[in-house]
DNA sequence: TGCGATTGGTAAGCTAGCTTACTTTTTCGT
DNA sequence: ACGAAAAAGTAAGCTAGCTTACCAATCGCA
């Protein structure tokens, strides 16, 4: 009489368990990384100027598949705690730019450390081959889905 | 000059690709079901309670791996809305048991169905032999992952 | 050259997660 | 049988995402 019975098996579909590893991998990261006082999306963030340095909101925004809404505000928080640096655009009037502060070129590198410490725990007993494999897969999954998604916003895709 | 070949290259690492496709697939999931008027996270909670009628909210923090002021939360604003209903727990006083109202029972397989739908539709192209090698090495990364969870919260886990 | 459209950024207000702290009720060991 | 510990739920206040709406600066074309 469980009344599960009726609905579809999902505890072992793609989209749970990818959410489940999802879930996990940013509780232990952060787990690991308290000690920085940096949360995961800070870290993120702070990622993605590295690699762009000088960038305005807009651009990161656009890179980071966010809203430059969110963008703005996560710009405030880690102006406000020192972690960048937010300069005048010098042929723009509207924009800024955007700079990593000493302090966080510092953190730079050991974050990305823990975070490929933390890869390689949680691919251990994989074997190479079907690492190759599963990275190859899920970036199949992924172009399907952008597929669909210009698809769906062939009018009018906002960002 | 590209300030970023310092950097490991991360665009292709697990993570990242994981997280691009959690967060495609829920956008693609929202555009389709926008019409039903519950998001996924609401969605997600109502297929809970269908799965487990009369549940508590503590059992269902547990079952979705959330904190119990979330679902508390969840559960207020879908009371609110008329997708559920609070009834007295019979045995005991702090708690409540959870149900569906009729027209969330009646949403339910249609959502199931988009679910369901999507699915098919970002996995179209991958042979069910990769299908089944990526589940499995989802899953073992999954066990990894809860393996390094239980290590690290051995100490007052607090649920 | 000037004006309408586009673009960079912010504001307000929503959902949804978290931690910490609390109240009330129940459970369980002595 | 009673008192301490555990458990169910809520409150407050945070991060972080979203949509919609809005300024102000820039661009582009007629």
């Amino acid at each position: 009489m469980n009344p599960s019975q009726s609905l579809p098996d999902f505890e072992r579909t793609l989209g749970f368990v990818m959410s489940d590893i999802t879930r996990l991998s940013r509780q232990e990261f952060d787990r690991r990384v308290r000690r920085f006082r940096v949360t995961r999306a800070q870290w993120l963030f702070l990622y993605y100027v590295a690699r762009t340095p000088g960038c305005t909101q807009a651009e990161l925004a656009e890179a980071m598949q966010l809203q430059k809404i969110t963008v703005g505000r996560q710009a405030t928080r880690l102006l406000r705690t020192g972690w960048i640096v937010r300069r005048d655009h010098a042929a723009d009037g509207r924009a800024y730019r955007l700079q990593l502060s000493p302090k966080a070129t510092r953190l730079i590198g050991r974050l990305s450390a823990v975070a490929t410490r933390l890869r390689e725990d949680y691919l251990r007993g994989l074997p190479p081959a079907r690492r190759q494999a599963l990275i190859d897969d899920l970036l199949h999954i992924k172009a399907n889905l952008l597929r669909l998604e210009s698809a769906a916003t062939k009018t009018s895709r906002v960002q």
